[in-house]
Parts: structure tokens; sequence; C-alpha cells
DNA sequence: TTCAAGCGGAGCGAATCGCTCCGATAGACT
DNA sequence: AGTCTATCGGAGCGATTCGCTCCGCTTGAA
């Protein structure tokens, strides 16, 4: 094999690695620890990512590709609810809202911002698409789609403000709901905010 | 103030200053922060629990025994779905399933053993009880209404087994379901174990 | 056989944290 | 009022951990 192809072969273990350990260890993890369990040597980590924090903005840039794609497929559904349900799905099951803890602590990119609107912009679509379809819930925007799939892959919130504790309050009548079988009432609280959802990966310096 | 009041107060302080500390930076954050909050030495804090472990664990105590209290006030609502439901909202709104990242970092007594299963019995019973009335979702078990007060209030597990996928895969149908305003399906996959719950919080020494 | 590009990992400096120890403080008792 | 002493607060110690660098070694190419 090739230097080029071990180079290319090493990056892709890199970030399985990264995934694996920064989603059970948890964001603090050492670095040695990711360059171990991808069979790489410091050196190797740090000649691709000159910094741990580039390590983890890249793992960001890419799930939200992922979740960028997940709602194209979703939207590419002629079934507007099977589209939502399995965009959800899809973003749940790959850990979409894992990396929600980072918020903050890593100063995010132009690229990110611009992959992060992209991606919501899709789900706006996709649960307009719902609503106009008649098969979704009353009341039910883009973004409390967005919390609830955060919230499935989440350690407790690094600051619960009254926003917080209204969006809390739609998911959990969601998820109380999904238990009952009864018939669905409107939700109650205001819609989440936009600016709210973006607030929390603003970069606290120092 | 007498010298005993001021004990007393100082432990109610350091009470509350650790569950908002360790809420909001985590359960790493530096014993110093919690004292800080508190308005109290490290002296004192330390005098009061020997070790931050000694701390974790009161606090553990503490957030099984306010489960208790809530399934109790829930077995007391004549109303056997109002009931449940007032258990699950009671158990987010405190943050029950915020110490869950906890599990298996600390030592548990066996006097946390004891509350914890009396938390699970009466939550067994308030679940039975809305199943025999006809309120609940058919196959929801008490151990997927406790997996659901636990997903609503935590950060990325620390493990992720087969069986955890089987459990969220449940959640996740309870919230799609929640979301949805059609009648709901019976939930996929297989109960949760009650060993898998609780093999969790073994302690893994070193 | 020689060269150098790329690899792995030991180790450095800095930062952090749990915990201890002791001088300061302020009720309690005479 | 004066003394005693239980309790308080926080500076600092020792140990640990972590991000990152640096260098000797490997390995494919010429």
């Amino acid at each position: 094999m090739g230097r080029e192809a071990e180079a290319r072969r090493n990056d892709r273990r890199v970030l399985d690695a990264a995934r694996e350990v920064f989603a059970t260890q948890g964001f603090d993890a050492p670095v040695s620890a990711v360059a171990a369990r991808a069979g790489v040597g410091m050196g190797s980590l740090y000649r691709r990512y000159g910094a741990k924090a580039d390590l983890l903005r890249h793992l960001c840039q890419l799930a939200m590709e992922q979740a960028v794609e997940a709602a194209e497929e979703g939207l590419a559904n002629a079934d507007a609810w099977a589209g939502l349900a399995g965009y959800v799905r899809t973003c749940v099951a790959f850990g979409s809202g894992a990396l929600a803890p980072l918020a903050g602590t890593i100063e995010t990119t132009p690229e990110m911002w611009r992959t992060s609107r992209r991606s919501r912009r899709l789900l706006g679509r996709l649960v307009g698409r719902a609503r106009r379809a008649g098969v979704l819930r009353p009341g039910v925007t883009a973004l409390d789609v967005a919390w609830l799939v955060e919230q499935f892959g989440h350690r407790p919130p690094h600051s619960m403000t009254a926003e917080d504790e209204n969006v809390r309050g739609r998911l959990v009548t969601i998820a109380l709901d999904g238990l009952r079988s009864s018939p669905a009432p409107r939700l109650p609280g205001r819609p989440p905010s936009a600016e709210h959802y973006e607030r929390r990966w603003a970069w606290h310096v120092g």
C-alpha cells in the first residue's frame, strides 16, 4: 500500500475513532484515546488536524452534512409523513444531537453556520409539507422537531433558561401524548425561537 | 444566628449549589465551584462530606427520594392517567434523569439500591393501574416509562449496546406518535429488561 | 543503496482538581 | 467582659491529566 493510500485510510480511521470515543467518553476525552482507538500515532493525527478543536469542528461539519442528506431523502419520499418520520428516525439513529454539548465550547466556522442553516431550511420544507398534508399535529414547528431530535442523545443541558423550560415542556407533552392512547391536543407554550436555538452556539472566549 | 443554625443553613446551601453546579457544568465540575456557589469554605464542605463521591451519592439519594414522593403523589390521584402523567411531568421537571451519567462512576450504597427499587416498585403500580384502566398504550412497561423520563435530561450515553438501541427505538416511536395526529400502533422491539437497567450502575473499579 | 516523506509514541509544560491544614471568627460559658 | 473552643473559610500541596511537540524509525520511491 502506498503512503498516499495509507494517509487516506488513517483519516477515515481517525474520524471513526473520534466519533466513537467522544460519543462514549464525552468530548473531554483525551486526544490520545482517539489516536489509540484509530491505531494511529499522535503525530499523524496532529498533522491532519492542527488542534483538538479542529477535529471537533470537522466532526460537527460531517454530522450536519449527514442531517442535510437525511432531510433530502425525506423530501424525496412522496409520503409527507413517512418523509418526516424517516428524517427523525435517521437523525436519532446516527446521533445527530450528540454534538450539542459542544455548543459554545468551540469556535464555529462560517461553513458550519451555512450547513446548519441549510439543514434547518430543508427541515422547514419537510415540516411545512407535512403540515399542508394534514398529517402533522397542529402547532408543531420545524424547531420543535429539531429540538426533539437533539433531546434524544443528550446529556443535561449546560444552561436552563425559561426558554429551555418552554421547549422541554413541549417535548414532554409530545412524549406523553405518544404514550397515551387518545387524540392529541394542541401543544402548550410558545413555539421555540430561532434566535434562542442559535444563540447557544455563540462562542464564549476564555 | 447560632452555630447550629449556621451549619444547617450551610448544608442546605451546599446541596442547592451542588445540584446547580453539577447540572450546568457536568459532574466533573470542581468541588471548589460548589463551595463558591454555596458561599461556603472548602473546609465546611469537606467536614460534612468526606469526599466528592459522598456528596454525589447524597445527591442521588435525594433525587431518588423525590422520585418516590412523585410516584406516591401519582398513586394518590384517583385518575389513573393523570397520576401517571403527573409522575412523568414531575420527574422530568426536577431532572430525575440528570444523574444518570454518574452510573458506574461512583460506588452505590445499599440504601441507594433500596430507594431505587422502592421507586421502581411504585412506578410499577402506577403503570399497572393505568394499564388496567385502559388508558395506557398497549405494550408499555414501567421501565419504558423510566427510560423515557431519564432520556429527557440526558447527555449522550456512555455506552451504546444493542439493548440501548432497542430502548431508544421505543422512545423514538413514542415521541413520533406523540407528534403524529393519528392513533398509536403497538411499540416495536422487546420490552426493556430490569437487569440491563440496573447493570449500568455496577461500579467499575480503577 | 540512498533518500526523504510520513509514521508512531515518549515526554514536556501547563493547567486542574481533590483534599488538607491552619489562622481567623464568633457563639458559649463563667 | 474575658476566655475557650467548635466551626468556618480558603490558600496551597501533591498528584494527575491533557494538549501538543519532537524525534527516531519505518517504508515506499528513485
